[in-house]
DNA sequence: TGGGAGTGCTTTTTT
DNA sequence: AGCACTCCCA
């Protein structure tokens, strides 16, 4: 009978079936982190340690979470629905909604995502008469998230200048404001949970009863307040593995505290740290350029990545003139690379910023080869989506400010900001009494404006009565019909799109439906706080989940696509052949990064995150000439780059360029040699201009119909973009569009 | 109310 | 250079 422990290295055998202590496993990219989390729980299971109800695992993404209980239920005969696996955030959301009386919000209270909660900021500035200059909503919303990531109240801040006292200040009216409107963000959720824990002796000693091991993926991105939570969960004697690596930690900047992995194995007193450093992924090459580069890096817990693959290709490095002439290198090896029957899909094309991705897209679209770029928006976060929800969140909900201000107006129905300011004063504070919802102010407001908000309040409550004793799925057809939104679409001429969303949201709703098979099990705790049995109201937790998984970036392009992205977003995934583009100081370490604080740590960290991406083949490319913000700039190359041993390398251009060339030679098609003068109109290259349709190339005579003879003297862009430019002697030299102007070789 | 012009920003991102 | 956001005018 095969066994869940067969194949598992000796370490991550050990890891596995590690005795009921605390554990810290420290796995290297590519050492199998998710297969030991989830051979850890099933083994736990099936040798009868724990049962599923005792296990409690939280990860950072929805992606993790879904793929860990995938990975288990494929493992073990049981029915993982139930368990306590998923994110931090959905967690919290799970226990709030069982004990929301404990945690003093209403039942239906609704979640904020980020541009939720920045528009109840701007909306409360606007309310309090705060000037949004000398307090940028998005300073603030930075602000009070960082002071709730730091598990600080607004009176537990400490505020030593007048600037920060006012901040201070309107971090305690937001949390007012939240509180009155029944909806929280999600740094609250994570807040909220840890003072309920605290806070509730019963319900505290309950979890803390019930959850005898817990396990955590990615320790390294935990933030002080997750590691709190932690702790006071794991206060009552459940062992707790800590998987992650200090290698791999690139959110400092939103709060995470690779600390955290040193803070737990003192304070647990962690008798078992654990190194995955067998590499599955990437041949030899890879990893030690990997090793090499993450060398310099000081305070690190020490790891060394090896592989028994060999030491496969070098590691392509290629040094281009200028952005345009990168992208089009890299383009010209993909195309190589397919035509040699690499799947696209395995190709991906990193970058430090997003900027970088649209001379890539450019090159990649022009040579008609097809990409998949991530990041972007995502399904719950399109406007049309959102104005749907919004319209549901008040029928759940009325007091939820964020969704009336949202679709009182929307469609348009005559309520201006004149009438919306009207409304804003009714619901103001009066002495003596806090602040009304604008939906409470728009039930008593009088005049014209009073007239025209009541339509909208009829509205809803029109709306609420039609989804009286309706399916989750018809509830969101009730609501995109009545609420004006399919009409409204139906008129836009650009809203095909937004209509066939808004038909795939009832489709999201359906799934939903399906899948978490309403109604389900009571929520847990209720034992502990004799709360009477509700039942989960699906539209509740619709709305959640729509909050808290935004969904794809994209409608599934399941294509053949190369792949482009971000470092960042690159984290956790594979491919057998990965470019690194733009690795130029300044980029890459970024500038900013410099003057922080571990600034180059980091970035040296995401370096390494991103080499170890390549199972195969990496190629590295910088530029010397690059556009960032309209102007033209000399980087150069990366410290990174020479922090990986020359032998690894293999230099595609030559690695040291004279000063001054007249002509390339050491016969690399690719090569021509720098612009006289840096002010000169970007690099052009033969070769492009070869590739700019109809054949054209620079010195070439042609004949204009209006101009006459000319004779080319440069030329950019490609495909359908090819322009040239060309010197018409007494008619001057003119840049024309090939696709535009007809020119024909003379 | 909606579109057009003017203004300012620009590292990385999940929940 | 682009893009998002604001403001002002018809």
């Amino acid at each position: 009978m095969p066994s869940l422990l067969d194949n598992l290295n000796p370490e991550q055998l050990a890891a596995v079936t590690l005795p009921a202590q605390h554990a810290l496993i420290l796995a290297g990219a590519g050492s199998g982190k998710t297969r030991v989390l989830t051979t850890r729980i099933a083994w736990l299971i099936q040798t009868g340690q724990v049962g599923p109800h005792g296990v409690l695992a939280v990860t950072f993404t929805n992606k993790a979470a879904k793929e860990m209980l995938a990975r288990l239920s494929a493992m073990l005969p049981i029915n993982t629905r139930g368990m306590w696996i998923g994110t931090f955030h959905g967690l919290c959301n799970r226990l709030l909604r069982a004990h929301w009386r404990e945690a003093a919000l209403p039942q239906t209270f609704q979640i904020l995502d980020s541009a939720d909660q920045l528009s109840a900021i701007k909306r409360l500035l606007k309310a309090l008469n705060i000037d949004d200059e000398k307090y940028p909503p998005r300073d603030l919303m930075h602000f009070i998230n960082a002071s709730k990531e730091a598990g600080l109240r607004a009176h537990a801040v400490e505020a030593w200048d007048d600037f920060t006292r006012r901040r201070v200040e309107i971090y305690q009216e937001y949390e007012n404001q939240c509180q009155r409107e029944g909806v929280v963000d999600f740094a609250e959720l994570l807040l909220r949970t840890y003072e309920l824990l605290e806070r509730v002796e019963p319900i505290r000693a309950h979890y803390q009863a019930r959850f005898r091991h817990i396990l955590v993926d990615e320790f390294q991105d935990t933030n002080v307040l997750q590691y709190r939570w932690l702790k006071l969960l794991a206060g009552g004697g459940a062992c707790v593995m800590a998987v992650g690596d200090d290698d791999q930690s690139i959110y400092a900047f939103r709060g995470a505290e690779v600390g955290n992995m040193r803070d737990f194995e003192r304070e647990f007193r962690v008798p078992n740290v654990i190194r995955l450093e067998q590499n599955y992924r990437s041949h030899g090459n890879i990893l030690d350029a990997a090793n090499a580069i993450i060398k310099n890096n000081a305070g690190r817990l020490g790891k060394n990545l090896w592989t028994d693959r060999g030491s496969g290709e070098p590691i392509r490095v290629y040094e281009a003139m200028s952005d345009t002439e990168e992208a089009r290198w890299v383009v010209e090896e993909i195309r190589s690379l397919v035509m040699e029957g690499t799947a696209r899909r395995e190709i991906a094309l990193l970058y430090r910023s997003n900027a970088q991705s649209r001379v890539l897209e450019h090159a990649l679209f022009t040579a008609n080869l097809p990409y998949r770029v991530y990041g972007g928006l995502r399904f719950f976060e399109r406007q049309e989506i959102k104005h749907a929800l919004a319209y549901l969140r008040l029928i759940a909900n009325p007091d939820d400010d964020t969704a009336f201000a949202r679709v009182v107006n929307f469609p348009t129905r005559g309520i201006g900001a004149r009438s919306l300011e009207q409304l804003q004063d009714a619901a103001r504070p009066v002495m003596g009494e806090g602040a009304a919802s604008l939906w409470a102010a728009a039930k008593n407001l009088g005049g014209k404006a009073g007239q025209s908000v009541g339509v909208f309040v009829a509205l809803i409550d029109r709306l609420r009565a039609a989804c009286e004793g309706l399916s989750l799925p018809e509830m969101v057809e009730q609501a995109i019909e009545l609420s004006g939104l399919v009409a409204h679409y139906k008129t836009e001429k650009e809203g095909q799109d937004r209509l066939a969303n808004l038909d795939e949201l009832v489709n999201a709703a359906v799934n939903f439906v399906s899948e978490e098979g309403f109604p389900v099990e009571q929520p847990p705790g209720d034992a502990v706080t004799d709360a009477p049995v509700v039942p989960p109201d699906p539209l509740a937790s619709f709305l959640a989940h729509a909050s808290l998984e935004a969904g794809e970036h994209q409608a599934g392009d399941s294509d053949d696509a190369v792949q482009l992205m971000t470092v960042h977003s690159a984290k956790g995934l594979e491919f057998n052949i990965v470019f690194i583009s733009g690795l130029e100081e300044g980029l890459f370490p970024h500038e900013n990064s410099i003057l922080e604080d571990k600034g180059l740590e980091e970035e040296r960290r995401l370096m390494y995150v991103a080499v170890t991406r390549a199972r195969e083949r990496l190629y590295l490319s910088f530029a010397q000439t690059r556009m960032l913000h309209g102007q033209t700039r000399y980087n150069m190359k990366s410290r990174f780059l020479e922090e990986i041993p020359e032998l690894l390398t293999k230099w595609l251009t030559p690695k040291v360029r004279p000063q001054r060339v007249a002509e390339p030679t050491w016969g690399n098609r690719y090569y021509e040699p720098k612009p006289a003068y840096p002010s000169a109109p970007p690099v052009r290259t033969r070769y492009e201009t070869e590739n700019s349709g109809g054949g054209f190339r620079i010195g070439q005579q042609v004949q204009h119909a209006k101009f006459g003879q000319g004779v080319i003297v440069s030329a950019e862009g490609s495909g359908s973009d090819a322009r040239v430019q060309v010197n018409f002697g007494r008619e001057g030299i003119k840049w024309l569009a090939l696709s535009v102007a007809k020119l024909t070789p003379a």
